[in-house]
DNA sequence: TTGGCTATTTTGACAAGTCAAAATGAAAAA
DNA sequence: TTTTTCATTTTGACTTGTCAAAATAGCCAA
């Protein structure tokens, strides 16, 4: 079994195979994010490589092997009940529990993610809105678009934030945004790169793009467009 | 902060150190509980008494410092709630939450442990009878007695079990014996080293007198006399 | 007082993860 | 083609927790 320090490198590994799907994760990607010096994660990769957990291309970059990706589904799995957890039932601020997510993960059996699953009702996204995978490993796919990428003027519902630091999540707990939410996107302003987006209770929030990038909105119902 | 092996000895060294009270605790005991050669026990114990967490006399043994018994307070806190909430909320069988709490107990947060206790009622015995630290860091005593102590004929209610082995733990489980039982000591055979309690449903069981030292009952009603 | 027994401590080695700093390779620039 | 640059890999060192096995210290008995 893996170490708890193995389960972060399999977890980040996925999630920045995720970005480029496809694409090798770079040596350097992964030791920033890891927050460590390149040479450990090259040394890190090369024993997970040994434990048959990735294929490592030197000077190119790793990709999870489908057991580690198996691996992955299972972390993610976990560190998204635990999250919903701390939320639903802990009450604790959705924008603060990442990190204490990211301990707990490691501590909890197998056993255990089912039961929880079963007691917060089966849920199909955590409270960030990113989906939670099955118990047999299959990564739902809940379609949704950058709020970046939409014409001004639409009417939406935010259904996930794809940014996990906690300073950003506050700035949108204060702002009123979270998952669920029903917003329309009044302004849009190429120049100045700015978005303007308008609550149901009339309060405004204005974003610039690279933010609006991060923040998804279901796919569904379009603008306010009457015709056909 | 200690790492989480040292958690483990900190609060292995609490829980020596309560079966002899003002005793050290020898390196042999602390070796075997914690399952390590002795040598590691007596290289760990020198570790910790240079952060100050226990004071080591060589060749007699070590106690925890107050603040060591402080922090071993709070583990035994984080357990013990821990244990409640996987009975209570997430239905587990209380034979076999010792291993998992073990686990989990180093990856919940301060903050965590209160809003744990908030959401469970502030819980004042774990599932096992045993008690739980305040968060202050004060170990309530709920006066209880070994049922092996107690004359043949008493009724009496079960307060804690003090043996945590999944084993035992497991026999008791079956023979329907958990804290709040009401129980009558029917029967009480020095020769044989024999124990029969006798449930309210009317089934028996038998214990010698080594497994009865390890369930505790309540002390404030005696038998069935009614002598003044 | 001298052995001898037994628990404890020391010593040397090892695996996991990490860093600092030097070596290397591949691609871009000259 | 030769340099230069920059990411990646290697190398050597360090920390934590562990074991095996040798050294040591008390204490009990002869």
């Amino acid at each position: 079994m893996p170490t708890s320090t193995v389960e972060n490198y399999i977890k980040q590994l996925y999630l920045l195979g995720q970005d480029e799907p496809g694409q090798p994760v770079l040596m350097g990607e992964l030791a920033r994010t890891m927050r460590v010096v390149p040479g450990t994660a090259t040394t890190m990769v090369k024993a997970m490589a040994r434990a048959g957990l990735v294929r490592h291309t030197p000077r190119v970059g790793a990709r999870l092997t489908p057991s580690g990706e198996r691996f992955a589904l299972q972390m993610l799995r976990k560190h998204r009940l635990i999250e919903m957890f701390l939320v639903q039932t802990l009450g604790l601020d959705w924008s603060e529990i990442h990190e204490e997510a990211e301990l707990l993960e490691h501590a909890l059996s197998d056993r255990l993610v089912e039961r929880l699953d079963a007691f917060l009702g089966h849920p199909r996204v955590d409270p960030h809105g990113d989906p939670i995978p099955s118990a047999a490993g299959r990564m739902p796919n809940h379609p949704a678009l950058p709020l970046a990428d939409l014409p001004a003027g639409t009417n939406t519902t935010l259904a996930r934030i794809t940014r996990q630091d906690a300073e950003f999540l506050r700035f949108l707990h204060e702002a009123g945004l979270h998952p669920g939410r029903r917003l329309k996107l009044t302004r849009r302003d190429p120049v100045a790169d700015l978005l303007v987006i308008t609550l149901a209770d009339g309060r405004e929030v204005s974003l610039g793009s690279k933010a609006a990038r991060h923040l998804l909105v279901e796919q569904i119902r379009s603008g306010n467009k009457k015709t056909k």
